[in-house]
RNA sequence: GGGCCGGUAGCUCAGUUAGGGAGAGCGUCCGGCUUUUAACCGGACGGUCGGGGGUUCGAAUCCCUCCCGGCCCGCCA
């Protein structure tokens, strides 16, 4: 029985082994101590981590898990807790698993403090001034789902902001099972946890003292929730672990500067009426939950995710869920921060990227810190191009055709932006360049678009029908792009007669030109006529284009122009040109 | 102050598993597309791989050290 108990002995009989939650960091993991570093190359960081999980020899279901405490506004660095999860729950999905992914929205969290924004329903960021913010206000104190939604559509702020979550992964096809916190408390889950918990307050004092100064000989990591007012308090009494409850004291909260006032209530709890700190919470969700797998963001990685690993083998007596952290992401060099205004919600990223782009750049490495800009917003879809033109084959980019072969089928696998006809060929899909799309995003007529597009060469008598409606897609995405950051491609061809005006020479210049294109010419004849009409009237050829930008765009620049005009409808082109409509 | 993670071309990034040619796209510049005008094509320019030291025949890659940035080391999550 002793070499059994040594063999399977639990984690605190190999001190050694390592910890860090930097699974995609250390080069030199894991070389001597045969735990795993005799693993196979992977050219996806998505294999490495799903190595990891292997190796524990994990029950089926496999339990990945992210989460989040309710705040403001549900931004897209949300998404990686749901895209990092995701892509490992794939992998091993395609090895044969079945595998759950849940979300936990931590909703018997209190509201600390206001925020200063807020996202509605269809992902809108809006002020306090918008909502009913008293409805905030007053219940400052109280967990979220105790707080009734400020838009007066759910039946708690909580719940608001979990739908928009939820929401948000199945705009990105991501299917998560969506857990309350305070479900979980309510409905009795968390009980056994937090009676461990309670029924061995000396020990969860040592381990946890070791990382948090204020834990003292009169701690006890329970919150329960005030009978009389509502709000989470912080001190409790007594414990009775025969009758499974608490005797609290509803005293004042201190939130940074501020001080959340308790009403003074003296009243008894049972173990579901109240939560545990944070530190403890999340053992105790990988305990109940089972969770094999955790992607979280750099914050906890030195702070809770410690302290975590080693409650949950003294208190729980479990094995930590694998861990990952990733990086975070700045948006346009700024840090996400809702109340500076400068974030981003899945809708708004939607109306400029195809949902497979922004798959991809979640399934970019997580220990990179990446800007995600949306001025220059083509560079991502340039480069998610030549990804998907590297897993064709269509790439001489040994590097980047390794990557593409794992990660992209994952990638675009579940995107609710592909939606093909089954006999379709993946490889006849079509992506006009973004800034090319952005140009079409020029005119309004689809007919027109999809002919400039044939022009180009982009399309053509074998582009099959669905390729050409998910490239004319990209169009209205990189239209609104253009508009969203107002640059050089926000200019849109005017159906009215701009309020210009031009001199002798180049007004002469244009009625022979409109002559020219009223007898019938080409796009490329019309380009070459510029020139020479330009020349006939002595004025300059930059002028001349600059007059047909502004009479067409009601901007002194454009694209190619005479084989612009050469597209569209002839009496217009000739009217507009004799500045008559 | 301590710990962790990052730092490769103007920009966005590959490449570090397993030491050997410093790369891609975009931008810029030049040229081509019958004659400068943003879509297309070709070419060029562009980097002390954050600095320094070490190991090695050879280092972006391994080791040490320093610099810069982010995060954590109070509370909360």
């Amino acid at each position: 029985m002793t070499d059994e108990a040594s063999r399977d002995g639990d984690a605190r009989a190999r001190p050694d082994c390592d910890d860090s939650p930097h699974i995609l960091s250390e080069q030199a993991r894991g070389a001597e101590d045969g735990t795993s570093g005799d693993d196979a190359f992977h050219a996806f960081w998505a294999d490495v981590v799903a190595d990891e999980i292997e190796a524990r020899d994990p029950d089926d279901p496999i339990v990945i898990k992210g989460g989040v405490s309710p705040s403001g506004v549900a931004h897209v660095g949300n998404v990686n807790e749901v895209m990092r999860g995701y892509f490992v729950a794939e992998v091993l999905r395609d090895r044969g698993h079945e595998v759950r992914q849940l979300f936990t929205s931590d909703d018997r969290d209190p509201l600390r403090k206001l925020p200063r924004k807020l996202a509605n329903a269809d992902g809108e960021i809006v002020g306090l001034g918008d909502v009913d913010a008293g409805a905030l206000g007053r219940n400052l104190g109280k967990p979220y789902t105790a707080i009734p939604d400020p838009f007066g559509e759910r039946e708690s702020y909580a719940a608001h902001f979990a739908a928009l979550l939820e929401a948000d992964a199945e705009r990105l096809g991501v299917p998560v099972e969506m857990v309350s916190n305070t479900e979980l408390y309510a409905d009795g889950t968390f009980e056994d946890a937090v009676r461990t918990v309670l029924s061995d307050l000396e020990g969860v004092r040592e381990t946890l003292g070791k990382y948090q100064d204020k834990v003292d000989d009169e701690y006890v990591p329970f919150n329960p929730v005030c009978a009389e007012c509502g709000k989470v308090t912080e001190t409790v009494t007594a414990v009775d672990l025969e009758a499974g409850t608490v005797e609290y004291a509803c005293t004042d909260l201190e939130v940074g500067d501020d001080v959340i006032e308790g009403c003074g209530h003296e009243g008894t709890a049972t173990f579901r009426e109240g939560k545990l700190p944070w530190r403890l919470e999340w053992p105790a969700q990988w305990d109940v939950l089972d969770v094999d797998f955790e992607p979280f963001g750099k914050d906890h990685a030195e702070g809770s995710w410690p302290s975590g690993v080693d409650l949950a083998r003294t208190v729980f007596g479990i094995e930590p869920p694998v861990p990952m952290v990733y990086e975070w992401f700045t948006l346009g060099g700024e840090a996400l921060s809702s109340s500076a205004g400068n974030v981003v919600t899945v809708p708004e990223l939607l109306e400029i990227l195809e949902p497979e782009v922004v798959r991809y750049f979640f399934a970019l490495h997580p220990k990179k810190a990446r800007d995600l800009d949306l001025e220059r917003i083509d560079q991502l879809v340039d480069r998610f191009d030549r990804f998907e033109e590297a897993y064709f084959g269509e790439v001489d980019d040994e590097e980047l055709t390794r990557f593409a072969e794992r990660a992209y089928p994952f990638v675009v696998g579940g995107s609710p932006g592909i939606d093909r006809p089954a006999d379709a060929d993946p490889a006849d899909r079509v992506r006009f360049p973004y800034t090319f799309a952005a140009v079409l995003g020029m005119v309004e007529d689809r007919e027109l678009r999809e002919q400039l597009a044939r022009d180009e060469g982009h399309v053509d008598d074998d582009t099959p029908e669905w390729a050409v409606r998910e490239a004319l897609a990209r169009v209205e995405r990189a239209r609104t792009w253009a508009e969203r950051t107002d640059n050089e491609y926000n200019y849109r061809l005017q159906t009215a007669l701009p309020d210009v005006a031009f001199d002798g020479d180049v007004a002469a210049a244009l009625d022979d030109l409109a002559e020219f294109v009223a007898a019938g010419h080409d796009g490329e004849a019309i380009q070459a006529e510029m020139y020479e009409t330009a020349r006939d009237h002595g004025i300059e050829v930059a002028d001349f284009f600059e007059a047909g930008y502004r009479l067409f765009f009601d901007q002194p620049q454009g694209p190619r122009l005479g084989e612009f005009l050469g597209e569209l409808e002839r009496e217009f082109v000739v009217a507009r040109l004799r500045r008559e409509a």
